[in-house]
DNA sequence: ATGAAAGCGCTAACAC
DNA sequence: GTGTTAGCGCTTTCAT
């Protein structure tokens, strides 16, 4: 029955048995050896206190030729907090830890555990839709809910544990909570006024029908734009995430709508080459029929022909600017600030820009659907 | 300064002053309030020892009423163990993060969580190359390293911290370290001889140029096979992973070798719409005139036209058998076991199988290299 | 059946 | 300068 200790030391008596699994070194060990007391130890190790030069280099000494390393759970219990927390996606949470295969979430995680570690946090993985028994075991002084969706209960029930939350803006006004978001409004808008600029007149919109509130704002925006500029809503929700049911809502945007688009904005994480793959099937060369931009942070779409007009949600961005706002409340106490509003950016490239000596198309024939492949 | 808690009480005094974010409910409270002890309120919750229904049944009362959550902290350092392990991915050490763009490691990543929070252990997220100042301060049971590079020092510092580690491999028999691995060997000898199968007789492979314990298998599993099958070793390393050198290793492979494949194995996670779109670029049908599969675990070889046999490692099943094994060592202290291997699964779709009346191509035209675009 | 007390390993007041 | 001591909050012998 050979323990493996990994970090804690065993409740269990220390026997100077044979063959035990080497027990721990513990603080006093080294003080012991070193004919030094706990405190100064400890104090030259954490170069606090007022030490002479030499006997905190004995101290140090000692401890490294004993190979002690401080048990990280006695500290966090002194401590009162373990610099711990909790990082969930709501979306699809029937689906939980799906999350990590489309890239902007991907990115998110990757670079809110980078921030997170620099600030001295490490960062838990857990699924959507977690209960209580996943994380209530652990010591999180936060939990970051990514883009939960409306029936989550795990904002409540964080909230309730007295965890502070980090969210999307759809948290705002709970105490607790806190949020930093992205502008998806502006998003829409400007990549609406972009295509306006190259000549589209009948823009249409893919987006996932989901209770994110990323994807109601987008789907809401689109409908204020739309309306703003006189221009026919064309919009189709996808069932779902994931790139066969938005390829199939890309291909219900181009042939199944009242009006031919001359523009397609998806909102979904699908492969740019694959949406652009579906627009050519059913006829449309792009950008001369179509001009093309979807939001991803998908690198593939640098490497098609042509290369994809990308709408880049930051994650980067929100990363470190959720982050700063963490560790802004929890060491701070800072809790006045509203939340933050992550702006996007978006990357034009030759899908959306239209060839030049390649007119507008004229405007609106009432519907040309092109056949099928 | 509101101090926002989320978990541990601070060694400050409990003071009732007005204003205070509410001190946290510790089991001593809960004791007082129901007018018992610690031990019997803590056996009452956790269920142990011998009380009457009674006695349980208000202990539990009075803490629910109270809104008591165990610190999760002190029962860790009670336990000796943190149940939670690290997790890194070695590959990509210069760009660390990354690795969650490939859907094999973010596959990989979400189910080891999945697992790992199954058996009761949460999974914090470490860089690739991770220092250990960015671990030390964690309660780590054990690490998990995926694909580790020849030069990362992580698994040394790991195991001269006595943290068992979980890896590849390539850390076989040292004292502390445990292995899973994927059976790249069989991988490669499998789509070859389904390549050969379909009538090729010029495979060609494009792996990355990495130290990764797996790639360099793939490389020589590959040369091994067509030497073993008297075949032309044609084979082109990607300077690095990623679509854009990935993609411009398959064009060489298509163009720059000295025979020209009618076969293509791409051992790196590329976009499979990308690397079909070079395929036809350069002038080949697929699979009329080569024959594609991908190592990927990408959904989007389901959505092309044609579909791409893909070659599966199984990340789910990595996962599991790793955080099975992690178990075992952990709390059986079981340590003799060798490693695990596991099978991958070759998905067969139309791009890798040659159309009926679509003849074998004549043997070896020396060298029939087609202009690029 | 219930409670008092020890102690997990560490840090920080506070003596000396 | 250095050591003694008192906890952090919990679980668990061991008395009663």
């Amino acid at each position: 029955m050979t323990k493996a200790p990994g970090h804690g030391g065993q409740p269990s008596p220390r026997d100077g048995r044979l063959s035990s699994p080497a027990p721990r070194v513990r603080l006093v060990d080294v003080a012991r050896e070193a004919g030094l007391s706990k405190t100064t130890v400890s104090a030259a190790l954490n170069g606090t206190g007022r030490l002479s030069p030499e006997v905190r280099e004995r101290a140090r000494e000692t401890a490294r030729s004993m190979g002690y390393r401080p048990n990280a759970t006695a500290r966090q219990l002194r401590a009162g907090r373990a610099r711990l927390i909790g990082y969930v996606v709501g979306e699809l949470a029937d689906v939980p830890w799906t999350f990590l295969e489309s890239p902007y979430f991907a990115r998110l995680t990757g670079a809110t555990a980078a921030t997170a570690l620099g600030r001295g946090y490490a960062m838990v993985l857990l699924p959507a839709g977690s209960l209580q028994s996943e994380w209530s075991a652990l010591p999180l002084d936060a939990v970051i809910v990514a883009d939960p969706v409306a029936d989550d209960r795990i904002v409540d029930d964080l909230l309730a544990a007295r965890i502070p939350v980090f969210s999307d803006r759809s948290v705002e006004g709970r105490p607790g909570a806190h949020w930093v978001d992205v502008d998806a409004t502006a998003a829409v808008h400007r990549t609406l006024d972009h295509f306006l600029d190259q000549g589209a007149r009948r823009p249409a919109l893919v987006v996932p029908d989901s209770t994110t509130r990323f994807h109601r704002e987008v789907f809401a925006a689109h409908h204020d734009w739309c309306a703003a500029h006189g221009l026919p809503e064309l919009a189709v929700r996808a069932a779902e995430p994931g790139n066969g049911p938005v390829v199939r809502a890309v291909e219900t945007a181009l042939t199944g709508l009242p009006e031919r688009p001359d523009a397609l904005l998806v909102v979904a994480e699908a492969s740019p080459p694959l949406v652009l793959d579906a627009a050519r099937r059913h006829g449309y060369e792009v950008p001369g029929d179509l001009l093309l931009a979807c939001v991803s942070e998908d690198e593939t779409a640098l490497h098609t022909e042509p290369r994809v007009t990308t709408l880049s949600l930051r994650p980067d961005a929100v990363a470190e600017a959720g982050i700063e706002h963490l560790v802004a409340v929890l060491e701070h106490g800072r809790v006045e600030t509203g939340g933050t509003l992550v702006p996007v950016r978006l990357d034009v490239r030759a899908s959306s820009v239209r060839p030049s000596g390649h007119p507008a198309p004229p405007p609106q024939p009432p519907c040309t659907s092109s056949p099928p492949t």
